[in-house]
DNA sequence: TGAATAATGCTCGAATTGAGTATATCGAGC
DNA sequence: GCTCGATATACTCAATTCGAGCATTATTCA
C-alpha cells in the first residue's frame, strides 16, 4: 500500500495546492464565490406559487430568486446563510428548507469569463404557508407569481399543453436531427434520446417529475431566452422565437426547475405537502393542493382512502361549512406517521431471512 | 412594486458586496474553497465496496475519499474536476456519476476556524463495476475496502447487529435523556424523536435508507470517532469507547453516509444496479448485489418476477454453466426501459380528468 | 320545498404482491 | 447410467391494493 504525501496547507490564502492525491497542482488565482438561491414555494387559490424579487440587470427587470453570496464570516452554516438573506429580501421565516443541488459550469451568469470570480451556485427549496392573502407583495417588492409563468410547458391542469404541440416539439425534434455539436465525453446518449426521455415522444410517458431535464433541453436547444443571453448557438431557421416562458435572472430558472421537480417527487414519498397547509384543512382542499403541485386530476374518493389509510391525517371533530354543499370535515396532519412509517412508498421490500 | 438596486461587481477579486436584494453586506475577506469529493462504489463477491485513499493526517493513517480542491480555471465544470481528481487518484475511469450534497458546516474538518479557508464539500456518488479480481488495490495505493468497515450497524446482512443493540442503542437512550445543549433554531424535534426516527426504535421501522441520520445522530451524540476529533464535547460518563466503524479523513464519511442512502434509496426506482454489473448476468447474480447493498434477503421468486415482468432486462440466450445446479440464464439490461418507463415505482397516479 | 352542489360511503373487478409448491437440469459419486 | 444434492426456473393461490364507478348524506339557494 503507497503512502501519500501528507496533508497541509501551504498557502492559507490561496487555493489549496497540496491535495490527498500525489500529484501536486499548480497554484492558481482561481477565486470561487458560493451563491446561494431559493426558490420558496406555496400554493394559494389552487395556484403553485414562486416568490420571486423584481431585480434590475442590463437595464431590464428580470425576476430574481432570493438569493445571495455565501459569507462564511457571518453565516454558520449554509442554510443559516440561506435563511438570513431570505429574511432579508422577503421578510418570510422559512421553516421547511432543503439543499436541492449546486451548479457550477461556467457560462451560466450572464458574465464574461475570467473577470469576475467564477460563481457556483447552491439552489435550495423552501416550503411555506402563504401568509396573507393579499394577492401579491410579500414585502419589499418581492412577489408571489405563479409556476407555470415560468414554465408553462409543465402546466398539464388542462390536458397537454398546445405549446408543446404547436411550438416546442416540433423545434425539438428539429434540433435533435441536426448534427451535435458539443463534444459529448460521457454518456453515449443522442439528443433524440434525451428529447424522448425527458418530453415522453413516441412510446414515453410524460413524468412530471422531470421538469430539470426538460429545461435543460430547451435550453441546451437554445429555446429559453436565457440560453440566448448566455450566447448560446442558435438555429437560424427559427426566426423570431416566442420567450418560451418567463425567463429569471442568472442560472435562477434552473433552480426553480429542479425545485419543481424535486417537490413533486418528495411529495409521494414524504409529507412535505403538510408544509403547505394550515393547521386544519379539510381533505379536498389537500387534494388541491397536491393536484396543484403535481398537475393532473386524483381520483377524489381513492385520495380520501389513500389519505386516511396511510394514517396521514387525524379528523379534529370540527367541519368547515359552506363549500357549497355537503360541510367537510376537517382534518390535521398526524405528525407520527414520521415515526411509524419509514416512506410510504418503498419499491423492493426485504422477505424474510 | 419596489425597484432593487442595480446588480453590478465592485470588486472582482472579493466577496461579492453587491446582491439582490436591498441590503449591502460589509465586505470580507472571507475565501471560500469547495473540496469534491466522490463515494465509488461497487459490488464484489456480494461485498459492497467502497474505493479510499489511505492518507497520511497528523502521523496517522486515516482513509479518505478520492477528492481535491475544484479550481475552475483547470475544470469547466465541478463534475469535470470530480472525475479529474479520481482518475489521478485511483485510474479508475467514472461512469455513472451523480452528486450528492453540498456541506458547509464549519468544524467538520479538522483544522482550526479562522486560519484556513472555510472548505465547502461537494459529496458525489460514482457506481463502476469492479474492474479486475485482485482482491484489494486499485491502483497506486487506492484500495477497495467493505462499506461496513465504516457503517457496521448498517450491515443487517445477518440479521440485526449486536452492536445496535448491546452498544448504540443504550448510550443514544442516554444521550437523548441529557439536556439538549445545542441551540434547537429550527425543526422542533427532540432528541428522542430523531432517535426514533433513524433508529426505528419503539413502533418505528428500520428505514435502511436513512444511513446519513443515523451517521450525524451518532456524531452529534459524541459516539463516532470524527465527533472527538472535531471537539464536540462527549458524555463523561462513557468511558473508553469503541470506535463505531472505522473513521474517516475530514468529513468523508458523512458523505460516504450520504451516497449509501441515496443508492439504497435511488435502486428502488431508477435502474441504477445495473451501473455495477457487467454485460451479461444471472438474475440470482442481480439479486445478490440488490442484496448486498440493502441489506436483508428478497424473495427469489418474487424478484425474478419483479425483474422480467418490469422489462429491466432480456435473455442474451446463453447460459451459465457451473452454478452448482442447473444452468442459469444469462441477461442483459434493456435500455430501453429508461424511455418507457417514467419510473418503476410512482406513488400517487395521476386518475383521468 | 326541491334542485344544485359537495362531501362522504360503499362495492367490485383488475392488478399486484407475498409466499409457497412443483419441475427442470446440471455435477458428482457410485 | 442412475441417484442424490444443489440450484434454476415455472406455476399456483390467497391476500391486499388499486382504479373506477355508483349511492347516500348534508348543506345552500332559489
Amino acid at each position: 500500500m503507497t503512502m501519500n504525501v501528507p496533508l497541509r496547507r501551504e498557502d492559507v490564502n490561496d487555493m489549496s495546492s497540496v491535495h490527498i492525491g500525489q500529484t501536486v497542482m499548480p497554484k492558481g488565482p482561481a477565486r470561487v464565490e458560493i451563491g446561494l438561491s431559493a426558490a420558496i414555494v406555496s400554493v394559494s387559490r389552487d395556484e403553485p406559487l414562486i416568490m420571486c424579487v423584481p431585480t434590475d440587470a442590463d437595464g431590464e427587470t428580470v425576476d430574481a430568486l432570493p438569493s445571495g453570496p455565501f459569507s462564511p464570516l457571518e453565516h454558520r452554516t449554509l442554510d443559516a446563510g440561506l435563511r438570513a438573506w431570505v429574511a432579508d429580501q422577503t421578510d418570510l421565516d422559512l421553516g421547511y428548507v432543503e439543499q436541492l443541488y449546486t451548479f457550477g459550469d461556467r457560462g451560466r451568469h450572464a458574465q464574461p469569463f475570467d473577470q469576475t470570480p467564477h460563481t457556483v451556485s447552491i439552489g435550495y427549496l423552501a416550503l411555506t404557508r402563504k401568509p396573507v392573502d393579499a394577492d401579491d407583495s410579500a414585502s419589499e417588492g418581492a412577489v408571489w407569481r405563479s409556476w407555470y409563468d415560468f414554465f408553462p410547458w409543465e402546466d398539464w391542469r388542462q390536458g397537454k399543453p398546445s405549446l408543446l404541440t404547436d411550438e416546442i416539439e416540433p423545434r425539438l425534434i428539429e434540433w435533435a436531427s441536426r448534427v451535435d455539436t458539443e463534444p459529448k465525453a460521457f454518456r453515449t446518449v443522442s439528443r433524440l434520446e434525451r428529447v424522448r426521455m425527458a418530453f415522453g415522444f413516441d412510446g414515453g410517458a410524460w413524468d412530471e417529475e422531470r421538469v430539470l431535464d426538460r429545461y435543460e433541453l430547451l435550453y441546451d436547444a437554445g429555446l429559453v431566452h436565457e440560453a440566448r443571453r448566455d450566447g448560446r448557438e442558435v438555429s437560424l431557421t427559427w426566426g423570431a422565437l416566442p420567450k418560451f416562458g418567463t425567463p429569471m435572472l442568472f442560472d435562477h430558472r434552473r433552480i426553480f426547475a429542479t425545485a419543481i421537480g424535486r417537490l413533486r417527487g418528495k411529495l409521494k414519498y414524504r409529507p412535505v405537502i403538510f408544509e403547505m397547509m394550515r393547521d386544519e384543512f379539510t381533505l379536498f382542499e389537500l387534494q388541491k393542493t397536491v393536484e396543484a403541485i403535481l398537475g393532473p386530476h386524483l381520483h377524489k374518493q381513492n385520495f380520501r382512502r389513500l389519505v386516511e389509510s396511510a394514517g396521514l391525517v387525524e379528523p379534529t371533530g370540527d367541519v368547515r361549512a359552506k363549500t357549497g354543499g355537503r360541510p367537510a370535515k376537517l382534518y390535521r396532519f398526524r405528525r407520527d406517521v414520521l415515526i411509524e412509517r419509514p416512506a410510504p412508498g418503498v419499491r423492493v421490500k426485504p422477505g424474510r431471512a
